[in-house]
DNA sequence: GGGAAGATTAAGTATGACGTTTGCGTCACA
DNA sequence: TGTGACGCAAACGTCATACTTAATCTTCCC
């Protein structure tokens, strides 16, 4: 566990988060303040502070003389990076990975598109250096250098868009390119097809052709989302 | 104001976050807890509740002999529906507005291609309900019986996309909605051709043609863009 | 049997004390 | 003059306790 966080509230939050985010506690069920700092081992001063932060994610809700209520699903605020990393790392983790890979096949097609009118000149050299750079470690088991240079070259595209909204996705796409090399079956290189789209994507970026931008990237996408045997739209 | 919210931590926070997502505070300024407990007139206790909160939204950052910073904005949830209601009630509310609809168009036809495959009977039908409540408050001046059904209509197809994460994006399909009725050059009644699109889509939906579905939404959102003077990508 | 008044309970708030971290100034030394 | 160590103090972090508020349950009377 990377119960690390510093505090007591974030040591609290990052066994709480995750247990609620797994769907350890049964939505409905009620959990007092004071039972929790006893099994923290904390004042409720502590428990309080960790409880507010999960009740502004929709997690729980807590009511005067009934306890800390656990929410149902569909009222969290599953857009919470922290939400997004509990449940990614709880049982639901497969059906977490297709809602977002759906999600993302949405966007950065879009973004792409953006990203070719609006992307700055260090912008387009980045992406076409990570593009680089996943051509030269897509062979010999370099998944973990491959998977940087792919995470990085995502995060580019996304905040070149100039979108906001499209660039705080960039999480998003890190968690399900790292939920893809560490748990998915990718124990062989990458597929050549795909490295080779990265770089047509930066250098239509590049060029400005955003029509072609958002095509070649829906490729990418398309192969992302059937890597979960999800169809394509 | 609302500053109704139950509990002092929650009229802290109703204050504070505001002020703060709408940038009257400059991203590095320091606030202490204990001013903070001055001026609301409440305990710390109270003030460290809401400062954490704020904290869970990326809006601040608290260290310990520093004090409460303000972070930069391209750190901030910018998901959180708190973080929108604010921003949008704030200075850079076109700004926003325009993020958030470029959001929504990417999302909202690729929701409607899977609605088609994946609507209960019962989503078909409030669909179409909702749809035929748009033609009937259409004209005459009717625009706040026009916004319920509009919005109504968007939170059902986004449901019933099936997916999470689309479906809690009906809070932001609601915010521009309503932001164009009461704010935007809305003094004439809705376009004819954006309600019949919607009476299409609902029967496209129905009868499960997810391509026509999808493409008549777009159609809808790039509406939408144009009347933000956004380019359609 | 139903409704209203009161008891009960658990969260909400306030307060004061103490602990802990850490930015920053000071001073000594090279 | 520059650099390093040292130590102070400021601000948040934690705790214990007492009191307040409000929702639920119980009881009792009509």
């Amino acid at each position: 566990m990377d119960n690390a966080g510093q505090g007591l509230h974030a040591r609290v939050l990052e066994s709480l988060g995750p247990e609620i985010a797994a769907g350890e506690h049964r939505p409905g069920t009620v959990l007092r303040t004071d039972e929790l700092a006893q099994r923290f081992d904390v004042s409720r001063t502590v428990i309080r502070e960790a409880v507010r932060v999960l009740e502004s994610m929709h997690l729980v809700e807590s009511r005067r003389r009934v306890g800390v209520t656990v929410r149902a699903t569909e009222e969290w605020n599953v857009y919470d990076p922290r939400v997004i990393r509990w449940r990614l790392a709880g049982a639901d983790r497969p059906r977490q990975l297709r809602s977002l890979t759906v999600l993302r096949c949405a966007v950065e097609p879009v973004a792409a598109g953006l990203a070719a009118r609006h992307a700055s000149p260090e912008q387009c050299a980045a992406l076409t250096e990570h593009a680089m750079g996943m051509v030269a470690t897509s062979r010999g088991q370099q998944l973990d250098a491959y998977l940087v240079h792919d995470t990085a070259f995502h995060k580019t595209l996304l905040t070149a868009s100039g979108n906001e909204m499209f660039a705080r996705l960039h999480e998003v796409v890190a968690a399900i390119l790292a939920g893809r090399t560490h748990h998915h079956v990718m124990f062989t290189d990458p597929d050549p097809a795909a490295v080779t789209l990265h770089v047509q994507v930066a250098e239509a970026i590049r060029t400005g052709d955003a029509a072609r931008a958002e095509e070649l990237t829906r490729e990418i996408t398309v192969g992302a989302m059937a890597e979960l045997d999800i169809l394509a739209p």
